[in-house]
DNA sequence: CGGTTTTGACCAGCGC
DNA sequence: GCGCTGGTCAAAACCG
């Protein structure tokens, strides 16, 4: 067997996530989400309620040889553990991008993630021409050669700090998936295998095959811990439009980077507005996501979802009750995925979504969605085949709680920059729902179905989201191409 | 027969 | 400079 496949059972012990703090970032330039007719400058959100972020994360400072920042946000395996590694390879790729990027500050140091082109899995402004071009660009000019960088690192950390710059964020979701890759709606031809190292499992390749100049590249590989998860890393953007199918995970990975970029840039500390289970400090627990790990190293920033854990556990039951489904149940996101590539979840949740939503959504108080629609459903995660536990245990909210719940998620720069994300990628798809809005980045952690269908419930419960416009059309899952099916059509 | 998967080889980045 | 590693290529095999 060549040696490239061979097993290697070496295992590395690096399940100590580390992390660094960082400095306030004192700016936070324009976000801009430009999509169609819609544009959201989100800079005085953040400055508005820079006073109200806290760290979220229980922010280590362990090892700073590692350019590894990751919030200890719930389970972690030793790949993501060594996504340190990962992530030092250097993706030329991005290297166009470098002029017109954010900054991140972490542990102090600048750096700067691009704009159009680390929305991983969600075409925005980026063309097909871009793409291209910036495909091309792979092989003819890297603007700074290897050694450079290497210089740079011993001698300028500025020079490094732009190489971040240069690197496309990654989104990485674990998730339980019994089958070979997660159903994700889009077509994926694999084109290399390889064994990783630290995990026997083989790690596979793949292509976006949906457009012959699509650049998005995923590799899938179980998590040696636990056989039964699958971690499925997203790089790149999407140049073509997306089946319903495939919006929900390329929702997410562009919600995730989104939270990534705000995050980055309205705050020093990496309080990224993702709970952390291993947080000691948390003043204030933030609005909800998936278990979500952020890290960055001297390669690609990465974010992780992790919903393979009840992630929202009871410590932050008191938002739960605004966000979160009810947690009188053992409450794992991967009971409410199927991401099982047999699965037939397509057609499945168009059916849950019909059902749900109308029966439930618009009742008349906006805040019995989250009790009775999970976050994951909301999300276009949910598989109906539990649909029926939503329905119960409705919990008793207190309206000082929700007021106080919302005034926290909204304060939220991380959920600002999601919320504004989705908006925005919604809105910019004119005419159609989220069915049709296949590029349509819809959030994570937090229920943009409430955005989808009620523009009023966003003032009304994201006051601070006021002063984004916007004009919802109707809920569109009636609309549009059929789910149904589409999954299946993509998947051989 | 066309598309996909497999798999050995190759390349580049990085650490030592 | 060398070895390790991640990532990709491409020919052969496989499949519907």
């Amino acid at each position: 067997m060549a040696t490239t496949l061979g097993i290697r059972s070496k295992i590395k012990e690096e399940n100590t996530l580390q992390s660094k703090s960082s400095e306030s970032a004192d700016e936070m330039d324009q976000v801009r989400q430009e999509n169609g007719r819609l544009k959201l400058v989100l800079s005085n959100m953040m400055k508005d309620n820079k006073t109200l972020q806290q760290p979220i994360g229980n922010i280590k400072d362990d090892d700073k040889e590692d350019d590894l920042v990751v919030l200890s946000l719930g389970r972690s395996s030793p790949l993501e553990a060594k996504s340190k590694d990962q992530l030092r390879k250097v993706n030329k790729q991005e290297d166009d991008n470098l002029n017109h990027g954010l900054a991140l500050r972490l542990d102090g140091r600048s750096y700067e993630y691009a704009v159009d082109s680390i929305d991983a899995g969600v075409s925005k402004s980026q063309s097909p021409r871009q793409t291209e071009e910036d495909s091309l660009n792979d092989h003819k000019c890297p603007p700074t050669s290897s050694t450079g960088l290497k210089a740079s690192r011993s001698e300028d950390d500025e020079n490094l700090l732009q190489q971040h710059a240069a690197k496309k964020a990654r989104v990485a979701v674990r998730a339980v998936c019994n089958g070979p890759t997660m159903n994700d709606g889009c077509q994926w031809r694999k084109y290399g295998q390889k064994i990783a190292k630290g995990n026997p499992c083989p790690r596979a390749y793949y292509r976006c095959t949906m457009s012959p100049s699509c650049p998005v590249r995923k590799h899938v590989q179980r998590c040696q811990e636990d056989l039964s998860i699958l971690i499925t890393t997203y790089e790149g953007t999407h140049n073509h439009a997306l089946p319903p199918s495939a919006t929900a995970m390329a929702s997410t990975t562009s919600a995730a980077v989104s939270m990534l970029k705000s995050s980055s840039t309205s705050t020093s500390q990496p309080s990224l507005g993702f709970p952390s289970t291993t947080s000691t400090n948390i003043n204030r627990p933030p609005f909800y996501v998936p278990n979500t790990t952020f890290s960055t190293s001297q390669s690609h920033p990465t974010i992780t979802l992790d919903l393979t854990t009840p992630s929202a556990s009871s410590r932050y039951s008191r938002y739960s009750s605004t966000f979160l489904p009810p947690q009188q149940t053992p409450y794992s996101p991967a009971a409410c995925l199927n991401f099982s590539a047999a699965s037939s979840s397509s057609s499945s949740f168009e059916h849950w979504r019909n059902h749900n939503i109308s029966s439930s959504l618009y009742n008349g108080t906006q805040l019995q969605l989250p009790s009775q629609t999970p976050l994951y459903q909301a999300n276009n995660y949910s598989m109906p085949h539990k649909s029926t536990r939503v329905q119960t245990h409705q919990p008793q909210f207190s309206m000082e709680k929700i007021a106080d719940a919302t005034k926290e998620i909204t304060s939220n720069p991380s959920f600002q920059s999601a919320l504004a994300a989705a908006i925005s990628s919604i809105v910019g798809k004119k005419g159609g729902g989220i069915a049709e809005n296949m590029e349509s980045p819809l959030s994570v952690g937090f229920p943009t179905s409430h955005l989808n269908r009620t523009s009023t419930i966003v003032p009304s419960i994201f006051p601070q989201a006021g002063n984004l416009k916007f004009d919802f059309p109707p809920f569109a899952s009636s609309k549009g191409p059929s789910v149904a099916g589409s999954a299946d059509n993509f998947r051989k």
